[in-house]
DNA sequence: AGGCTAGTGACAGTCACTGACAATTGACAA
DNA sequence: TTGTCAATTGTCAGTGACTGTCACTAGCCT
């Protein structure tokens, strides 16, 4: 895993074999989206892939344990990036506004780590049609969810709560969550599909509720 | 689709053919829901569905989509019972109320519907068995989303409002069905796990987010 | 230089799913 | 009752995603 060389490479240099594994990765990415971006997922096969990177299918799916996780590689960058953004937020914002500033800080920060691996106009092509490819979509609203789990989490902590006994954490992130879904879905809809765009968009959804949500908190649980 | 015979046979009466269908129909969803509730999903093969049920393999793609559909079938009466409930809701009532209220009923209601076509026990089950299994889990994420672009209509006819221009709807039905998610997650992990416990666990968690959606309603929208 | 091992390719096989066409069987009229 | 029509079903062949296996190539380390 760790373990670098004897003359110490920095973490810059991760040997030969690793930088091929990456590029052979990075390529896979690249032309996968590309290909789904511009002929559809479904009418993309796993063989046009390989064949343009040059590698055998069975090296892809090494890689990849599905063709769908390939079209999520660079989305997990972001949420990875946001999971960040939130757990630095400073203590005494309440959970609602961490998670709105979270959202809106990562959306700023992730363009210049996107663009190494995939032009961002790319990405956003890709955010797209994964909203409207269902088979897509119904894994995105999966890793959505998992991603839920994890933010309730580090609110709860947050706020001092565990996450098992009281139910507000895992609400209010699933109330959120679903904003920004919704937000995500009119974005792909509407006309103004840059990252400004959703960005704008993501304030002006939260707006609606934020209020709404976060009153009466760190109040002791009313009983059953 | 309908043009009944000549003689008036009632609903009760839909001739030879129609009835061979259902009966086909309904014991494919019952085999594969028990397949699927005792070996798991994955390690249910359509094969093994269809010979269960003396028909071809492809008979049975003549009336399922894909081998995640028929898992869902049972799941889509309950769905439909919930619209029901939503639309037949009195008009005074709030939109969140009106949800609230319409879950709680199509709990109440679909018990004997389902009865017809699987037992009760297996449907609950099944419920468990989607939300532990990753390929269904998506699935029944996506299908939950097209359902609240139904609910969020419902409901802005209710309010008067025109879903694409104000946001409100899509959003509170949007956050409303997050916590409905949750519920089932927490249900699936629970030890209740009867229709009485997912009833209550369903009150229990909305109690939470109620008062706090149903402010400030039917009021203009505030400048963006 | 030579052994070790991570990474790869080639191959065979499983399973979900589809199109095409032939066989069967209710439905309906003569 | 019987013949015709149309709906339903079965058979067959094929595609595409995905997996296990095994031999082989190429970085890595001594």
């Amino acid at each position: 895993m760790s373990a670098p060389g004897p003359s110490a490479p920095g973490p810059s240099a991760p040997g030969l074999r690793e930088r091929k594994k990456q590029r052979t990765r990075d390529a896979l990415v690249r032309v996968a989206l590309e290909l789904f971006t511009t002929q559809g997922y479904e009418r993309t096969t796993v063989d046009e892939i390989v064949e343009a990177v040059e590698v055998s299918q069975r090296t892809f799916f090494r890689y990849f344990a599905s063709k769908e996780e390939v079209a999520f590689a660079v989305q997990r960058m972001v949420e990875e990036e946001f999971v960040r953004a939130l757990t630095a937020r400073p203590p005494g914002e309440g959970p609602f506004d961490a998670m709105r500033n979270a959202v809106l800080a990562a959306w700023d920060g992730v363009g210049d780590a996107i663009d190494e691996v995939v032009p961002v106009d790319l990405y956003l092509r890709t955010f797209f049609m994964i909203e409207s490819t269902p088979a897509l979509l119904a894994v995105h609203l999966r890793r959505s969810s998992e991603l839920e789990e994890t933010i309730a989490r580090v609110v709860a902590r947050r706020e001092g709560l565990d996450v098992d006994a009281d139910p507000r954490p895992r609400i209010a992130v699933a109330a959120f969550s679903g904003v920004m879904r919704v937000t995500g879905q009119m974005w792909g809809k509407g006309p103004d599909r840059t990252l400004e765009g959703i960005r704008a968009l993501t304030e002006w959804y939260l707006d609606h509720l934020g209020p709404a949500l976060s009153l009466h908190w760190r109040e002791p649980l009313p009983r059953r």
